[in-house]
DNA sequence: TTGATTATGTAACTTTACTACATTTAGGCT
DNA sequence: AGCCTAAATGTAGTAAAGTTACATAATCAA
């Protein structure tokens, strides 16, 4: 665990004065790095020893050292703490936290991550027949994302958020097409029914997903992103865009795998996309 | 540049002792941030001022501010820097790039950020009768995803990335009507014609897009993200990511600005999604 | 070689952080 | 309440670290 987060930990078992250094540095820790003990000190409204007793509570050496291990979290750049939004909040301090708690989630995905299911995605994408991504909610969107990819390679792929739609094509598949489903929870009644049908005729079932969620139980392969709980209280936020990098992560072990004449095609692509944009500067598709 | 580049590159015009100061530092940085200006100095065979000056040379303030520079580029790494994917990468490091590639990315975008168009932006909404979402392309799915988060809310809301929809729409459109347009480029000739139609008839047009692009010029508000180019030759990753968390952000102050009571019904929509899911856990949209 | 210029080191000084101790504050018990 | 204990906080002195001013040594051109 990090400096700042081991503050944020300890912040209620601080006494009252040493509570009031950690709030300063944890409200702008850029400040702190660049004062002496003293200048901190005055800051806070308490005095030096207690600045000095701060940092030795968090297993610091000193005050110095105090400012090497802050100084080095900073650059590190994982001061995302996920801040709760607060009613008070205008909206730079708002957009702030929203950046922050993203970023947040998708640095803990990427250090629990298991790259052994992404690994057989792949494999299982070089030979499919037929590509489909299915999803409800948030997770058609991302569905969606993964489609719009896919239409730049030569296997045919399909998106659907539409329940008959996904069920003629779950009942038309088999063996050697893959199946996206992607659910957050892997709960969605609907999507479950749809993977079981596809499992059922034999086609690979690739769960973007919850592992040991009911959804996990149709999937050969499970692709889960295990970000922490959605900040926000209402809607997905990280969990989507956890679930649209690890697909992007596939994407790009498929086109590697497939070889550089296969790149070779998509740049074809890229190229053929200018023709629906004012030229200037030549760019991604968007 | 950072501060070890910055020693590697000045190194030749640095006098003979702090060479030695220099050389010392290349070799084991780690050492130099936990040692006094002293114990550094007698450790190269230099005086303590030598050190200073060395410092100095290097834009520092003194020696306490070049163990700190020191200190946050160590520490730094292996940022999220924007490393390429090669031919010879696993599917882990391949997994590893493209996360962090991500994260640097929006990482940069939070950094500069103008939180003034999405104030705007959530002024507009609040008083809109009704919004619609348009993309092309990648940028389609981030609409898709726009719209799903605000068909929790009571002002009528679509998406399309149908031309004849997004027309249709477009020439109905009236003021106190929301348009968001998003393309990466802000060059795709279809949109901007959209968004001409929609401005010219008052609506409020927001662009989720490329400042100074030709699709700006239709919009009352520009939102944009200025993240760096994206990885990927092939098709845009990280752009669409910094897309969604501005969007995010939109929703999330619009939701704020709504008050308590709209939350509450929002949390009521939630509540209504939990009939459509096996139940375990509830949880989130998915 | 010599004078000027730059580089380096010495020593005094200033700032910074730490330690030991005194004072205050808070909580428990009669 | 009042006292006692223990924890928390601050004061003042001390040690250490960094900086500055100046003196000496090295380098180079004439």
């Amino acid at each position: 665990m990090d400096l700042i987060q081991r503050i944020s930990a300890e912040q209620q078992q601080l006494s009252k004065s040493e509570r009031k250094v950690a709030e300063l540095v944890l409200h702008d820790p850029e400040t702190a790095i660049h004062r002496s003990i003293a200048s901190l000190a005055s800051l806070a409204n308490v005095s030096e020893p207690t600045v000095n007793r701060f940092c030795r509570r968090l297993g610091c050496k000193g005050y110095p050292d105090f400012k090497l291990q802050l100084a080095q979290n900073l650059a590190k750049g994982t001061p995302f703490v996920n801040r709760h939004i607060e009613e008070s909040d205008n909206v730079d301090e708002l957009t702030q936290k929203i950046f922050d708690s993203t970023l947040s989630a998708l640095s803990i995905a990427r250090q629990s991550l298991d790259s052994r299911p992404i690994s057989s995605a792949v494999d299982a994408l070089v030979n499919a027949r037929k590509i489909a991504f299915f999803g409800f909610g948030a997770s058609a969107s991302v569905a969606h994302d993964a489609q719009n990819k896919f239409a730049r390679f030569d296997t045919p792929s399909s998106f659907s958020d539409d329940l008959l739609v996904q069920r003629m094509w779950a009942i038309n598949s088999e063996p050697n097409d893959v199946l996206f489903c992607i659910s957050h929870t892997g709960r969605t009644k609907a999507l479950c029914e749809i993977a079981e049908i596809a499992h059922e005729n034999g086609a690979c079932v690739i769960g973007v997903t919850a592992l040991d969620s009911p959804l996990s139980d149709f999937c050969r392969i499970v692709v889960s992103s295990n970000v922490p709980e959605d900040t926000d209280q209402y809607m997905p936020m990280a969990s989507r865009i956890a679930q649209l990098v690890l697909i992007d992560a596939i994407i790009a072990g498929y086109t590697l795998k497939r070889g550089p004449q296969f790149r070779e095609k998509l740049a074809r692509v890229k190229e053929g996309l200018k023709g629906s944009r004012f030229q200037k500067s030549p760019d991604s598709s968007s």
